[in-house]
DNA sequence: ACCCCACTTTACCGCCCGGTACAAAAAAAG
DNA sequence: CTTTTTTTGTACCGGGCGGTAAAGTGGGGT
């Protein structure tokens, strides 16, 4: 189902989805699902209102398709990290690809899945359980992971590792929060120095 | 200036006013700044609009004194935890006693302070600013009692007290996270098992 | 050339937001 | 009693919210 596969009949459209799309992740991140007023979205989008409610067919819908479009550009980092061969590679390099990612250029400092709505009206709460959800697949993925990194010998016996990848994404909430409200890359990778030395204590 | 010091002219209030406040607190915290209406409030509050603004003066004012309410009476605990004879005390009864607190029952799991409004619209950008500052002076707190710490030797010379503090209110902010998305105790007890063995590491 | 039809534009909808004007109510002061 | 003062309940304000109806526009197909 590609771009071109529309029957020409009718008016082109104005606008490339993607990129669209593209800019309404920049405002949910920079202001919330609530935060982001309809008028916002379409002036950053560049077009007009009747146009994104065909495209998108809500402003949920466009937030559901915002994150995955994120999750596509701005996270697919960390997939890569699981890769790493030993239970502390992964980590490391999750940790500090996650600080780099929270605090680099070019869109909003901290996590959309966080800022997009940790806590909103009672009739949007599917937001926050939507990203909540969004969050802890991450969490599922990175246990896994580190279980057969203790399966395969690098953590130590009897390690919790559901525990550990908890501690893991709990403390890129954490950078996530910080670097939200403006902390520096500097200051984030200090944290997370030390917490490596937690995980060096449980790998071998 | 104490409740009484009214001249006893008028029609006496029908409310107390530090109950109302305790209610409001409670609707901040489980919605946010933005995502907690004014008809919510009052009614949570059991007052109408004009007698919550007399009181509070707006919906803003009603917050920050909400805030520090919330700091007064959920966050009191934290200033105790500083008391502790170590650094390694400190950090441990502060992370303890903050995994319960964000999963106490009574009131929403979870943080005022990040779930009041992590990012907000742009005419509230203040709210988020105003959080943030809060956030960070208990991070200044900490870090200060971890200089301490330093100075009286028991963390390993060259420690990076700041980064120390930062590392272990990042997590605090993950916990919180993690708490509002509805996590366990023990499984937030778990993450700060292994937090603490990166303090460990700095500690003697 | 003409029509078709998807897209764009403009204007508007009902609703609820934060905030307020006003008058009724209630207690102390005289 | 009446007056004075404060809080209460109700009804309302302008404005912005998310969402839509309908006319205008322009690049196909034939």
């Amino acid at each position: 189902m590609s771009v071109d596969d529309r029957r020409g009949r009718g008016r082109p459209r104005g606008f490339q989805e993607l990129e669209a799309l593209d800019r309404a992740v920049h405002v949910f991140w920079e202001h919330g699902y609530e935060g982001a007023s309809m008028s916002e979205l379409t002036g950053a989008m560049g077009i007009n209102k009747p146009s994104l409610y065909a495209v998108f067919g809500s402003k949920e819908e466009l937030f559901r398709r915002a994150v995955a479009r994120y999750r596509d550009t701005y996270v697919a980092y960390a997939a890569a990290t699981l890769e790493q061969p030993t239970a502390y590679a992964v980590i490391e390099s999750y940790l500090r690809a996650a600080v780099d990612a929270l605090t680099s250029g070019g869109h909003p400092p901290g996590c959309l899945s966080i800022q997009g709505g940790l806590s909103c009206a009672p009739a949007n709460s599917g937001i926050s359980e939507f990203l909540a959800d969004y969050r802890s697949a991450f969490e599922s993925t990175l246990a896994q992971r580190l279980a057969r990194a203790a399966r395969e010998g690098d953590l130590t016996p009897g390690t919790d590792t559901a525990a550990l990848a908890r501690f893991v994404v709990t403390l890129g909430q954490g950078l996530a929060v910080h670097a939200a409200a403006g902390a520096g890359r500097e200051d984030l990778q200090a944290s997370v120095d030390i917490a490596l030395r937690a995980v060096a204590a449980v790998s071998r």
